[in-house]
RNA sequence: GCACCCCUAGCUCAAUUGGAUAGAGCACCUGACUACGGAUCAGGAGGUUACAGGUUCGACUCCUGUGGGGUGUGCCA
C-alpha cells in the first residue's frame, strides 16, 4: 500500500475494491470506514452491518468473509495494519508501527502536508464572506466569532486546495449614514483632524444624530435630506463619507492586524449600490418577485413559513435594503469571481434570512440560467456572560473587541512574569500577546459553533485543559528540547527507527489521523473538530514526554524520538497556523 | 400563535453524523524522576444523556408528545 495522507480513505478504496469483487456483496455495499476507539484499533468499517441486515445474512460471518478476502487479495499487507473481526461486525483496523514510520517519513515539511491536502478540494473557487462590521461603529464581541471562524475556514479551505476568496462585506451603505451626517455637521467634527481613536467619536455622533432625529421631526427631515445630498453625489457628503470609511477602515485594519486575518476583497454595501437596478428588474421580470403593501417582495408557497412570511428586497419608499445588496453581492460573485460556492458566516439570527436568500438566488438563477453557487450559511451561537444572558460590560454597552484582547493580554502578562520572570521584557511581551490574543480565538474555534457559549477568564487562561495556551506550551518544549540538544528542527534523521514504546506508539497514531480531523473540520464547517484533535496530539505529546526521554545517549531511541518531536511540532504549528495561532519558542 | 435552535457528571464542554463500556477539562481525592520547561504527567471518584413513548441488530443522535431555556417572525443588518 502506498502512503498516503488520508489513510481513511485509502482503507475505504481497498475495501470497496475486494467487496466489488466478493460474492454477496454489491455496489449498495459502504464500507463506511470511520476512526474507531483507539483501544480497539485506529479505523473501524461498519458497512457490513447494515448490508448484512437488508440481504438477511449474519453480519458476523459476512464480516469474517470480507476480512479472509481482504487478505488474500495482497491489498492490505500485514505490516500496514491488522484487520479483525469484533462486536457483531465490525472490522477493526490497527495501523502498525512500520507504517505508522513509513507514514511519518512521507511528511516531512508543512508543504507535503499541503500537497497531500490540497487534492480534496483541487482549484474549486469558493467566496467566504465574513467579519463585516459595520462603519461608523467600533468592533465589539459580537464580531469575534464571525472573523475567527470565517479566517479559519478560509485557511482550511485554501489548505485543501481550493482557490479561496476572504470578502470582507463591509455595511458601509445605508440610512444611517444621513444621521451621522447630521451629527457631523451640527457637532463642527472636523474628520480629518487627527484624533487618538476617531472612530469612537464617529460612534459616539452616530449615536447622537439617531438621538437628534428620534426627538425632533425636523432633524429627522434633515437627515434624510443629508442621506439623499449623499446618495446625489453631492461633493460635501461625498468626501465625508468617504472620511468616515476611512476611518472606519482604519480602525478595523488595527484588530484584523492584531488577529492576523486578511481579505482579498473588502467590497462593501455600496459597492452593489448601482447593481441593485439590475435584481429589481430581473426579479420582477422572471416573476420571482412581486409587490405587496408597497414593498418588493419573495414569497415561497411550498414553504411552511415563508408562504406568508415575505423576503423584502425592495421597501415600499423605493429604496434598497441588506437584502437587495446581497441578491447583487451573489451575483457579482458568480459573475466576476466564477464562485462555485459561497460561504456566509453569521450569527444564528439570520437563519431564516438567510434560507430565503438561498431560495431566491435558485429561484431567479434558475429562470434566468446562471449557474447557482453552492450557498452555505455557516451560523454560530452568542457568546454568554456569567450570567447566561449575552456578553455585555458591566454599564451594559457591548464590550469592544480591542479592549477584551488588552484585557487577555494584561492577564497573559501576569502569568507570564509569574512563571517566567527571566525572560526580557521584549520576550515577555511578545509571548503575553500571542497567548492572550491566542486564547481568545481558540476559546471560540474550540466551540462547537452551534452553540451559545459561556465566556470565563477562568477557563481562558488557566492555561489547563483545551486551551491555546497548552497546546503552545507544547510547541514551545519541543523548540527547547532541541535548542538543548544543539540541533537543527529539521535536522536529518537517517537512522530513525519505528515506534516502540507504548508512548511513541500512541502518539504517532494519532500524528497520523491529522487527515481525519481536517476531514471532519471541513466536512460541515466546524473548526472545532480540529481543536479537539490538535489538544488530542498536544496531550499524546505530553504523555510520551514524561514517558520517554528524547536526550539519551543511545542513538536508536534518540533518533526515532527525535522524529516524533520533529512530526509532532510539524503537525501542531500546521494546525495553529489554520487556526490563525503564530507559534511561540518560549513562553 | 407559528417556525427554528438548545437541554449530556457539581460547573464548562465533547461524542467520528445511527455504532462497541457516553468522553475531556475545571473543582475534589491519591501519586510522579531535585525536572530534555511542573503552564506537565499517571491514577481515583463523579451519568436514568430534561421527561414519557416509538422506530431497529444497535439511539445522546431519527420520529411523536410533555416540560424548561433561547432566537426569528413586512419595510434594521
Amino acid at each position: 500500500m502506498t502512503v498516503r495522507f488520508d489513510i481513511a480513505q485509502d482503507l475505504e478504496r481497498i475495501l470497496q475494491v475486494t467487496a466489488a469483487e466478493l460474492k454477496p456483496f454489491d455496489e449498495t455495499f459502504s464500507a463506511e470506514i470511520r476512526q474507531a476507539d483507539p483501544r480497539f484499533g485506529d479505523y473501524q468499517a461498519n458497512g457490513v452491518l447494515p448490508f448484512a441486515r437488508s440481504r438477511n445474512l449474519n453480519p458476523r460471518s459476512l464480516a469474517e468473509t470480507l476480512t479472509k478476502a481482504l487478505i488474500e487479495s495482497g491489498r492490505l499487507e500485514p505490516e500496514v495494519a491488522q484487520v479483525s473481526v469484533a462486536g457483531p461486525g465490525f472490522l477493526n483496523f490497527k495501523l502498525q508501527p512500520s507504517f505508522l514510520f513509513r507514514w511519518l517519513e512521507t511528511f516531512q515539511n508543512r508543504e507535503q502536508l499541503r500537497e497531500a491536502a490540497s487534492r480534496h478540494y483541487e482549484g474549486r473557487k469558493v467566496v467566504v464572506d465574513y467579519s463585516s462590521p459595520n462603519a461608523a461603529k467600533q468592533m465589539h464581541v459580537g464580531h469575534i466569532r464571525s472573523t475567527v471562524i470565517g479566517e479559519t475556514i478560509k485557511r482550511m479551505l485554501s489548505f485543501y486546495g481550493a482557490r479561496v476568496i476572504g470578502d470582507n462585506h463591509i455595511g458601509d451603505w445605508g440610512t444611517g449614514f444621513g444621521k451621522l451626517i447630521l451629527a457631523i455637521k451640527a457637532a463642527g467634527y472636523d474628520l480629518e483632524a487627527e484624533r487618538e481613536n476617531p472612530l469612537a467619536d464617529l460612534e459616539a455622533l452616530y449615536k447622537k444624530g439617531n438621538q437628534m432625529a428620534e426627538e425632533s421631526p425636523e432633524a429627522l427631515e434633515q437627515a434624510r435630506q443629508e442621506l439623499v445630498k449623499l446618495q446625489n453625489d453631492d461633493a460635501e457628503n461625498r468626501s465625508c463619507w468617504e472620511a468616515i470609511n476611512r476611518i472606519s477602515r482604519s480602525g478595523f485594519q488595527k484588530i484584523y492586524r492584531r488577529l492576523g486575518v486578511t481579505f482579498d476583497h473588502e467590497l462593501g454595501e455600496s459597492f452593489y449600490r448601482n447593481r441593485v437596478e439590475r435584481v429589481y428588474r430581473e426579479l420582477e421580470e422572471t416573476g420571482v418577485g412581486r409587490e405587496s403593501e408597497g414593498a418588493w417582495v419573495v414569497f415561497f408557497p411550498h414553504h411552511a413559513r415563508f408562504k406568508e412570511q415575505p423576503f423584502i428586497y425592495r421597501k415600499s419608499d423605493g429604496a434598497s435594503n441588506y437584502a437587495s445588496t446581497d441578491l447583487a453581492t451573489a451575483l457579482y460573485r458568480s459573475e466576476a469571481f466564477e464562485a462555485e460556492e459561497i460561504i456566509y458566516v453569521t450569527d444564528a439570527r439570520q437563519r431564516d434570512y438567510f434560507e430565503q436568500l438561498f431560495l431566491t438566488l435558485a429561484a431567479w438563477f434558475e429562470k434566468k440560467s446562471y449557474k447557482l453557487p453552492r450557498l452555505h450559511h455557516v451560523w454560530f451561537g452568542t457568546i454568554l456572560g456569567n450570567d447566561r444572558k449575552p456578553m455585555k460590560s458591566r454599564s451594559g454597552a457591548p464590550i469592544l473587541l480591542n479592549d477584551l484582547l488588552d484585557e487577555a493580554v494584561e492577564r497573559a502578562m501576569r502569568i507570564v512574569e509569574e512563571k517566567n520572570p527571566h525572560l526580557t521584557p521584549g520576550e515577555k511581551q511578545d509571548i503575553a500577546e500571542t497567548v492572550g490574543v491566542g486564547a481568545v480565538r481558540y476559546a471560540d474555534l474550540m466551540q462547537n459553533r452551534t452553540g451559545d457559549y459561556v465566556f470565563s477568564w477562568n477557563k481562558l487562561l488557566s492555561l489547563e485543559g483545551n486551551t491555546a495556551p497548552y497546546l503552545l506550551y507544547a510547541v514551545a518544549r519541543i523548540k527547547s528540547i532541541f535548542r538543548k540538544m544543539g540541533v537543527p528542527e529539521d535536522t536529518p534523521l537517517p537512522h530513525a527507527t519505528p515506534p516502540e514504546t507504548e508512548a511513541e506508539i500512541g502518539l504517532a497514531r494519532k500524528l497520523t489521523a491529522f487527515s481525519y480531523a481536517l476531514d471532519q473540520a471541513l466536512s460541515d464547517l466546524k473548526p472545532h473538530h480540529l481543536c479537539t484533535y490538535l489538544y488530542e496530539l498536544a496531550g499524546a505529546f505530553s504523555t510520551f514526554y514524561n514517558a520517554d526521554k528524547v536526550n539519551v545517549d543511545e542513538p536508536g531511541p534518540r533518533q526515532r524520538r527525535l522524529m516524533l518531536c520533529q512530526r509532532t511540532s510539524l503537525v501542531l504549528q500546521t494546525g495553529l497556523h489554520l487556526l490563525g495561532i503564530r507559534p511561540l519558542e518560549k513562553m
